[in-house]
DNA sequence: TAAGATTGAGGAATCAATCTTT
DNA sequence: AAAGATTGATTCCTCAATCTTA
């Protein structure tokens, strides 16, 4: 079942690795290099038009986290968890929305570790000019997929995310 | 239909979302985040693994590359278009892999201006040690999927590749 | 002029270490 | 000690510019 992927090692290629690694199974090989390229293509894509708004994915996804938590404001940690980076990539990403004015840090007086993150009336704006145009291009890259076909694909990805374990072990 | 996806903004919010922008597509949105966020964590899990054999998942990239042509020379150009990043990226790369001794750049005396790029046998070497191990993680994480899974998830990523210029357009 | 490869500056993410508060 | 946030050094990647050859 060749999949006829552009850029890819073709199915004969995966075969022969086959032949010399008995652990290689050519169609798991070839399913998790697609994945893994069409999600870096995806990525720049996004990039480029983050870029054109003046932001990054980073913040971006921090913005959108806290539009989501919106009114109630949210830990740097949680922020952390949520987009799946390091705490201290979330420090970076929110000095530099702090200082453009599209996020508040405020200390907690209760417990003087910690520190609230929410958005300004300035990224709220912000967010309502950005998004009837992100979201219309998620839409345009989704619009190949029915409903049915984006639940199975929701379905089959959490699959493969219950097996990165397997990837990090011993 | 919520998905229940730990770490990603929950169905309720996403609709409350379609409310205030019209273009806002729950389902394509949820699956586009859920998308970002397995490739993400499929990344990092991949370069804990890369840095513990001492190579990043770039030089990785291009050595399986240069593998899968081997015996045959690859063009620093096309080890671009193959793994997806920039022709400068791979100079980067192609310098430190050279110093490793891992693979060996030759001149092309038809055309001066190319390069060819293929593996040393301490390139073959090392990825000879490497594979059965990165294989076997490869086998663990799609381990979740039948074939027939495998081949439909290919099939949906696909499909999502084919909506990426929508993504990128004005 | 253009193609192909490379270099250098800059941004983003990570790890390890630090600082403050509990 | 331990939790939470931040900083500093380093690595990887991109963009724009450069160099060489066609």
């Amino acid at each position: 079942v060749a999949l006829e992927l552009k850029n890819l090692p073709d199915y004969e290629k995966l075969v022969a690795m086959q032949r010399r690694f008995e652990d290689a199974e050519p169609a798991a090989i070839e399913t998790c290099l697609l994945l893994l390229r069409v999600a870096s293509d995806l990525f720049t894509a996004f990039d480029a038009h983050f870029t054109r708004h003046g932001i990054s994915r980073g913040r971006f996804m921090v913005l959108i986290n806290l539009m989501s938590a919106d009114p109630e404001p949210v830990r740097p940690g949680e922020l952390a968890e949520r987009t799946g980076v390091t705490g201290a990539t979330i420090s970076g990403l929110l000095k530099h929305l702090e200082a453009d004015g599209l996020i508040a840090r405020a200390g907690v007086p209760e417990d003087r570790r910690r520190v609230t993150v929410r958005l300004t009336e300035s990224g709220r704006t912000f967010l309502r000019r950005l998004l009837p145009d992100h979201f219309r291009r998620v839409r345009g890259l989704m619009g190949g997929l029915s409903d049915k076909q984006k639940e199975t694909l929701a379905r089959l990805l959490r699959t493969v995310r219950d097996g990165i374990p397997a990837v990090r072990e011993p």
